[in-house]
DNA sequence: CGGGATCCCTCAAGATACTG
DNA sequence: CAGTATCTTGAGGGATCCCG
């Protein structure tokens, strides 16, 4: 877990946000969500933008947190794939609620969507 | 709202993300919807670690994306007091549902708190 | 007291290349 | 194909000062 400068450390949001704090964590959960299990060149591809480097690291950090799965098949060429554990789905409903939200003021902002 | 690099830009879950993006965004509204009104010095005081620069930032970011109210009374010294919008008041789901997966989370990895 | 502007520097993140 | 290591850059963010 990150370090957290906050005296709100000792804050259950504060907890949340510093497990969460990577910009692409919320992404990566909410992508397994919907698809189950991904490789990760799978997951790359969803997530267009995204670094090499950026993916791994991200993926580890999930991994260390005990939100995601990673299992890793010993063959050549590699094959690993994701998954959320238990833990990581129970982030579904608050990654539901944002979905909604989104929802729910993107549309005022463009008329076109 | 912030430039995304997404294809995913057409996501709600990365809409919402992009809107409270910045670091200290969900915990400002947080902290709002808990004591519903307060000036610049009390919010500051109470994300200690913030710097001057950070917090108007993220306020006025906040405040463009009416999420927040600014109320400034023109006097010497200055008085401005900041609230949650409507708009912002819609996020205090989310939160609570982070607030709860905190305390579910968390203390099972400190025991002593 | 609230907030903007400026300077400056660190560190996050990109690019690239290499390995199993 | 998945992952790591190294080097590099630039922009995010800190410190400081000034102004209404």
């Amino acid at each position: 877990m990150k370090e957290c400068k906050l005296n709100l450390y000792d804050c259950p949001v504060t907890y949340t946000l510093s497990v969460l704090g990577g910009k692409w964590k919320w992404l990566i959960i909410y992508i397994l969500s919907g698809e189950g299990t991904l490789r990760y060149g799978e997951l790359r591809r969803n997530l267009s933008g995204i670094t090499h480097k950026m993916l791994s690291q991200q993926l580890k950090e999930l991994e260390a947190d005990q939100l995601i799965n990673r299992k890793e098949y010993h063959q050549i060429p590699p094959k690993v794939e994701y998954s959320l554990t238990q833990k990581g789905q129970t982030l579904i409903p608050i990654l539901d609620l944002m979905c909604y939200w989104g929802e729910t003021n993107w549309s005022k902002v463009n008329p076109d969507n």
